[in-house]
RNA sequence: GUGAACGUAGCUCAGUUCGGUAGAGCUCUGGAUUGUGGCUCCAGCGGUCGCGGGUUCAAAUCCCGUCGUUCACCCCA
């Protein structure tokens, strides 16, 4: 045998028998964002990388090590989609949406790269359902975009999510107060960890993240921004809180929340779950008021989330819900002679034309074989034909859920065939 | 990028301590039941023991290297 190829690092295959679930829940979350008044959008699975690298911000994470970035043959350099916000972005002025009514609300089901080490719940490529509406700065509309993610997690039946809430503040009083913090960072250097003694410069908000013991000592009494905040950001702050409050939505102010992305400004936004380990992150998002003028556009606010597929598959698995399965055909046609399938081959073609689902078998199965394979696939009925069937132009149909037989006039099979796939089978 | 654990049949694993002919369960195929599934019983198919090198009369087993997987750090969905 040749040497086997397997799967590239980090990704993995969804099989037919993976796929009714994650069926249901992308039906579930256009429902949700059908409710919301939110409209799909499907970008290029790659953009110029400067999109990203203006975009996302050239000191985060996800621009400085973990993109797919490749020349293509014309010699431009083209990046696979690490995170969704700033495609959505760039298509927003590209098409001129600022001349839409605002705000503009799209919601997005796309597969994203990142080159990162796989564990649990993280993967190189992974689906995230997400959200953006551009436009507006009313904090009624961040209180509905996490409304939008808390009405999904509700409503296929995800529980045990915790909210946790900030404010990033924005470039009025975002600077004054990272400079306070660089000072008090500097002072208490020799307290700190050598990564937080490096985050001091290059993004000094991260060190409230650490685990290390002794900074976090240290990090107690630090300033927090969330007591810093000029007055229309912490206007917009308590707002927010208000209209999640109106919607009866359960949070945790996280003055540490901070995540990844250079472009957020005011609102961040995270949900956790525990059972997840430490990918704990389902969702998360925030307000982008400087994105769309930072890629070329004009001044537009934003805000939206992202969440992900496999996680939030993860969580409903480990939290043991009856998950949806797929259907079987409405018949599973079973050959008892060798005369007969022939005939079983035409019933199928003559059912399918008719629109039901119909299958039989090609590995020349025993009779017994044949009728195992028609409970595998679970089948509504077994429709059988032998030598008796034949001769009389019928059907004999065996409802398998209940053993109960009958023979019929063919055509009177088919009908009831059709009428099971009809029913749902 | 760093650390740890683990790689034996399609899947889940035993066998490795202390070297001696490659095993089980599940799945799959056939039969018991010559025109009928699920339960039971019987039989069969299926393996370069991740890969490469070393030690040895002999290596799944011991040693070295390498690749991969998983978990964690980091970061994020």
């Amino acid at each position: 045998m040749a040497e086997r190829i397997t799967a590239p690092k980090g990704t993995y295959d969804i099989l037919p028998q993976d796929q009714p679930v994650r069926r249901w829940l992308v039906a579930c979350a256009e429902e949700i964002f059908r409710r919301y008044g939110y409209g799909r959008l499907d970008t290029p699975m790659f953009e110029e990388t400067r999109l990203f690298a203006r975009g996302v911000g050239e000191s985060t994470d996800i621009v400085r090590k973990e993109m797919y970035t490749f020349a293509d043959m014309g010699g431009r350099s083209m990046t696979l989609r690490p995170e969704g916000t700033a495609s959505a972005a760039r298509a927003y002025v590209e098409h001129g949406m600022h001349t839409w009514p605002q705000p503009v609300k799209l919601w997005y089901h796309w597969p994203m790269f990142r080159y990162e080490s796989p564990q649990s719940g993280r993967y190189r490529q992974h689906w995230q359902f997400g959200i953006e509406a551009f436009g507006s700065d009313s904090p009624m509309l961040d209180a509905e975009v996490i409304g939008v993610l808390a009405a999904l997690y509700d409503h296929i039946g995800l529980a045990q999510v915790e909210l946790r809430l900030n404010s990033m503040g924005c470039r009025e009083c975002r600077p004054a107060y990272a400079a306070e913090l660089r000072r008090f960072l500097e002072v208490h250097a020799p307290a700190l960890c050598p990564e937080c003694r490096a985050r001091t410069r290059l993004n000094p908000l991260r060190t409230f993240d650490c685990k290390v013991e002794g900074c976090r000592a240290v990090m107690v009494g630090a300033p927090r921004l969330t007591d810093s905040l000029c007055p229309a950001c912490a206007e917009h702050h308590t707002a927010v809180q208000t209209y999640l409050g109106l919607q009866g939505i359960a949070f945790v102010s996280d003055h540490r929340l901070v995540r990844g992305m250079d472009y957020y400004t005011r609102t961040t936004f995270e949900f956790q779950s525990a059972i997840l380990g430490a990918q704990a992150g389902v969702g998360g998002g925030g307000r982008y008021d400087n994105l769309v003028e930072a890629i070329g556009g004009p001044p537009t606010p934003g805000v939206g989330f992202g969440t992900g597929v496999e996680r939030i598959l993860l969580a409903l698995t480990r939290s043991r819900q009856d998950l949806p399965e797929g259907r079987g055909p409405a018949a599973y046609l079973v050959a008892l002679t060798e005369a007969a399938r022939e005939a079983a081959f035409v019933l199928a073609h003559d059912l399918r034309r008719q629109g039901a689902a119909a299958d039989l078998d090609f590995l020349g199965r025993s009779v017994k074989g044949q009728m195992k394979q028609a409970a595998r696939s679970r089948a509504k009925f077994a429709a059988i034909i032998g030598d008796d069937e034949l001769a009389g132009g019928t059907i004999t149909l065996k409802r398998l859920s209940t053993g109960q037989e009958e023979r019929l006039p063919r055509i009177d099979a088919i009908a009831r065939i059709v009428e099971a796939e009809r029913d749902g089978a």
